[in-house]
DNA sequence: ATGCATGAGGC
DNA sequence: CCTCATGCATA
């Protein structure tokens, strides 16, 4: 039926050595860089001994409810957030047009990081990375590539061009651009930085951006740690990922493009301001196990999303019970799947003609269609 | 690359 | 309880 993975953080000794001048793979960086990150916090292997030691490691007893989490340490780094959250709105008028009002302008990396200062990640703590790269000869300015050296050509890169164009145009299966109604026809340059991009202008950046990071030499996760260090926004591998395969909504991608950009641009013009900034202590919170639900148990879920995307707390009880999964289990699934419809690039491709996902789509209608 | 999870906001 | 942005831990 089903039992969680257990997941005892074990570090191995992260292998600090990745070169491969130019030709790097990317999946070789990224392993490395990730060993290299999550090696890192659970072990201390740097200077800061911030002994909190570990979380979830959770107690296997564990009561019914809620046994994960016990104590609730706020990892004080969602202040900051608030701001951009309003902010991307542009993009689909789902529900935010409220927020507009206000800073109606600060799309700009550097608004946020007023806000921003000194936020911590919750738990990213990255010493490792500076470690390795605080040697001398290495610049460090937040954002070296994950395979050192590596990086020694590169082209420019001017907004908007390509690189090198796919040779096979497509057909062009983009019927998604339903998201951007508002094209702001304003008379100025449309720099692919300013106002709300459209599909394809996200489709494209991502594209770009993925090609240039890798000729660069840094991998997902160095981008998301420069990010932090140099903008004071960490994100994970993870995130950085779901840009480059369009798999954000619509409205989190434009919220991240402008970063990625600026991440790019100076990362092109090996940007010299030797920034070594320092992580700040990362809070530890106890994180429940990951649960494994059993490909027949996914089925099941998935031929009720089909019927009913979603189903009140009273089905979800009794589909939980049925299937033998804790309802939080459910109700959590039942959150991720349809979230997964959202983004630009849904599962199963989304059907044409049903904008409205869930017809729960209360007053607003610019629902964005997934579309392909 | 992705599955399940957390948490901040919103109602 | 939902939506959304995010990410740890995994496959």
């Amino acid at each position: 039926t089903m039992h969680t993975i257990n997941a005892v953080p074990l570090v191995n000794s992260a292998s600090i050595v990745h070169a491969e001048p130019g030709g790097m793979q990317q999946a070789t960086a990224y392993r490395d860089a990730q060993s290299l990150l999550q090696g890192d916090y659970p072990l201390q292997t740097n200077s800061h001994a911030l002994s909190h030691a570990h979380q979830w490691i959770t107690a296997l007893s564990h009561g019914e409810a809620t046994p994960w989490a016990e104590q609730d340490i706020k990892p004080t780094v969602q202040g900051a957030r608030e701001d951009m959250h309003n902010n991307s709105s542009s993009g689909n008028l789902q529900h935010q047009t409220r927020h507009l009002v206000h800073h109606g302008n600060h799309h700009d990396a550097r608004a946020w990081r007023t806000t921003t200062a000194a936020h911590i990640p919750s738990m990213a703590s990255t010493n490792g990375q500076s470690l390795i790269y605080s040697q001398p000869g290495f610049s460090v300015n937040g954002l070296l590539p994950g395979s050192g050296q590596a990086m020694s050509h590169h082209s420019s890169l001017r907004d908007g061009h390509e690189e090198h164009h796919s040779p096979h145009l497509s057909e062009h299966s983009h019927a998604q651009s339903q998201h951007q109604h508002q094209h702001r026809p304003q008379s100025h340059h449309e720099h692919s930085d300013e106002d709300t991009p459209t599909s394809d202008d996200l489709e494209q950046f991502a594209k770009q951006f993925k090609q240039r990071r890798i000729k660069l030499g840094f991998t997902q996760a160095d981008v998301g740690l420069a990010l932090g260090t140099l903008y004071g926004n960490v994100f994970s591998q993870t995130t950085i990922c779901r840009f480059e395969a369009l798999q954000l909504s619509f409205k989190n991608m434009c919220k991240l493009k402008p970063l990625l950009n600026k991440w790019l641009e100076e990362a092109d013009s090996t940007s010299g301001s030797p920034t070594s900034l320092d992580k700040i202590a990362a809070q530890g919170r106890k994180r429940k196990k990951r649960t494994s639900i059993e490909v027949s148990v996914k089925g099941a879920l998935e031929s009720h999303f089909l019927k009913c995307p979603k189903p009140a707390a009273s089905e979800i009880i009794s589909l939980a019970d049925s299937l033998h999964l804790e309802k939080e289990v459910v109700r959590v699934w039942f959150c991720n799947r349809r979230q997964k419809e959202k983004r630009m690039t849904p599962p199963g491709g989304a059907l044409p003609g049903s904008e409205d996902v869930y017809g729960d789509t209360p007053p607003h209608h610019g629902v964005q269609t997934p579309v392909q």
